[in-house]
DNA sequence: CCTACCGATCGGTAGG
DNA sequence: CCTACCGATCGGTAGG
């Protein structure tokens, strides 16, 4: 019994450091690359020695597929989970497009998106780092292409509404007000993604109350 | 005289070697990056010496410049020009997304696009390098901005359209297309950007003959 | 243009 | 978890 609550203890410390170290990991990787990564920057940025980290991550690779999945679950408390408060169809929609926007304004991660950069660097370098960015991705569009599905199935969108496309356009539009947000700051690039966004909602959408006024 | 002549037959052979070796870089910074674009490796793909290219190149940051104004160059020549062949209006904004669409399918880059992931790899980080990457963007955008204006001078479009915000528009669309079809190939993302941007300004447009047809 | 070399940093390991 | 070390590769230089 005493023996487990001391595991137990330990083991819920140690849950801690990690995820603390991936933290760090996601934010490090959006400023210097997934691949930048260097675990002797990690390490000392954390104040470890570098082969504290490996007794976590047996390799490279392995604290790349961690730091990964971290920014996963960042990604989907900080994100997904607010818009899913938002009721069901294009208000949801909209309220995902904003969160994102949120996200990326408030600064969470200096690099602006772990998944664009990511994205971008891995896209034509094979390997498992690349086939778990691409698995997320796929979940990702999913899931925009649901909440479009959402919207029809609640009569808010016309039914023939084309629902990868308005996804893609979707996902187009958050994606580079977040690049366009670090280039060249400040920028109106976050207004213009919004508009657009909202803008091409209430154009579909049958009852356009459900979307934020359009400001002059 | 002679001497001039035999100086200048240098100068272009040198200058023959000069662009070779950049065209090179640009393609291999697609695939490595534009950091780890490493002198070591572009050598070795050349058949040449690692301080061959130091003769052309006094540090790694100059050759990256070089790289980026070759890019500039390419992108100008394949790109930018044949869609000026299109007459003045919309339809020459949308023949600059079709060229766009055209050469990253056509795959003259293996990574997809040197400025989309140069952007990304660069956004966050301060340097020379950036700043020229900021520059030819601020380029990019201006001619979007500028050929959505010619159509509204042209009485193509609405004469309160916004210009920066459909530049935005087109411009995302173009972006996140080449990035979708190296991460999932293949991948109906070139039609959805080709389909939204055509959709967009049909929308807008006083002809909508002007533009293709839109197909089911 | 070449070979040969520099110090720094990389990912990873040995031994404790 | 640490120190100490490995070979490989990096950008860059010396000397020719």
């Amino acid at each position: 019994m005493f023996e487990t609550a001391v595991h137990d203890g330990r083991l819920a410390r140690g849950e801690r450091t990690r995820t603390a170290v991936l933290d760090a990991a996601v934010s490090l990787a959006t400023e210097a690359g997934l691949d930048g990564l260097s675990l002797a920057q990690l390490a000392q940025r954390l104040g470890v020695s570098k082969s504290g980290l490996f007794a976590h991550w047996r390799s490279k690779e392995e604290l790349q597929l961690a730091t990964i999945d971290r920014a996963r679950d960042q990604w989907a408390e900080r994100v997904v989970a607010p818009a899913m408060r938002a009721p069901r169809g294009v208000r949801r929609i909209y309220a995902l497009h904003e969160a994102r926007m949120g996200f990326y304004e408030k600064a969470v991660l200096p690099g602006g998106c772990f998944f664009a950069n990511a994205e971008f660097e891995y896209s034509v370098r094979p390997g498992v780092v690349r086939d778990r960015l691409v698995e997320l991705f796929r979940e990702w569009m999913c899931l925009l292409e649901r909440l479009v599905g959402d919207a029809v199935a609640a009569g808010e969108l016309p039914s023939d509404t084309d629902l990868p496309q308005l996804a893609f356009e979707i996902e187009a539009l958050g994606m580079v007000a977040v690049v366009q947000s670090r280039l060249l700051p400040p920028t109106p690039a976050y207004a213009y993604a919004r508009r657009a966004v909202r803008d091409r909602l209430r154009m579909l959408c049958r009852d356009p109350s459900l979307l934020p006024e359009v400001d002059a």
